[in-house]
DNA sequence: TTTTTAATGCAACTTAGTTGCGTTTATTTT
DNA sequence: AAAATAAACGCAACTAAGTTGCATTAAAAA
């Protein structure tokens, strides 16, 4: 799925091109690590009512134009990009100095054990190190 | 490690012994999957405030005794058992139907190709599937 | 048993996120 | 292009998780 533009892409996910919604996708399309609530505000110079934020956010990630993380920090995020879906996992990094959050290309297949009974169906993998920028 | 009885655990680590202290140990040793802050609370039938609560379950976290866990669900959870460290990981297998967290046993060793740059320091993994009560 | 030190409970607060509702804005229909 | 309609927006009020300061109580040490 290639995407021109973030006009484009609210077109054909049936989303109306609002002012909140194309300067979202926008800062989306144009970060290359995950954002918090509060990066998305400050991108937003703090003029967009946090009900207005959280009910955007809520309707990308429904569309599939965004994936909500949690990297443990108690902190959700958010980044550009459908989630990781069975068969096309990816694996998120965060960095422990700059606390900024990553996507990470496909995982290798993981060899994981689990007791009889269990039966996995995903696999969510967190990687904690130093980014490269710090 | 070898334990014998909370009241060990908690003189070992050098906390006190009180009536909170003990519950809540006695609590997390007997039972097989992570709980919430709801769970315990239940379990001492709530007459514990919530500050006493969670100042009881940072220092146990503290001292090693337990470890908490982040299900992605926004909820954090808490497991009787070291936190898996460097050379020692263990993964969280979270069951889909009955929302409980497990630990798992030590984790295969994952391979992961991350780009130049970063360096992963640790990896944490959380299965999601079905667990062997459901 | 008295002293010391740390845990508890209470109340007030913070932060993240949600909900209802009236108003505004984007899109559709005429 | 104007009117109709449907969905976003902003506001305010609320909930839930977790934290903090402080006075009181309980555990450990002397």
């Amino acid at each position: 799925m290639k995407v021109e533009s973030y006009k484009q892409l609210l077109e054909q996910k049936g989303l109306k091109k609002t002012k909140v919604r194309m300067a979202l996708l926008q800062h989306f399309m144009s970060s290359e690590h995950a954002q918090s609530y509060n990066d998305l505000q400050a991108a937003l110079s703090n003029k967009v009512d946090k009900s207005t934020l959280y009910r955007s956010l809520t309707s990308f990630e429904q569309a599939g134009i965004i994936h909500g993380i949690n990297d443990h920090s108690g902190l959700a995020k958010y980044a550009f990009g459908e989630p990781p879906s069975q068969g096309n996992e990816h694996a998120h990094f965060v960095c422990e100095q700059c606390k900024m959050v990553y996507c990470m290309g496909k995982l290798a297949p993981l060899q994981l054990n689990v007791p009889k009974g269990f039966k996995t169906n995903k696999v969510q993998a967190i990687l904690k190190g130093v980014c490269s920028d710090c």
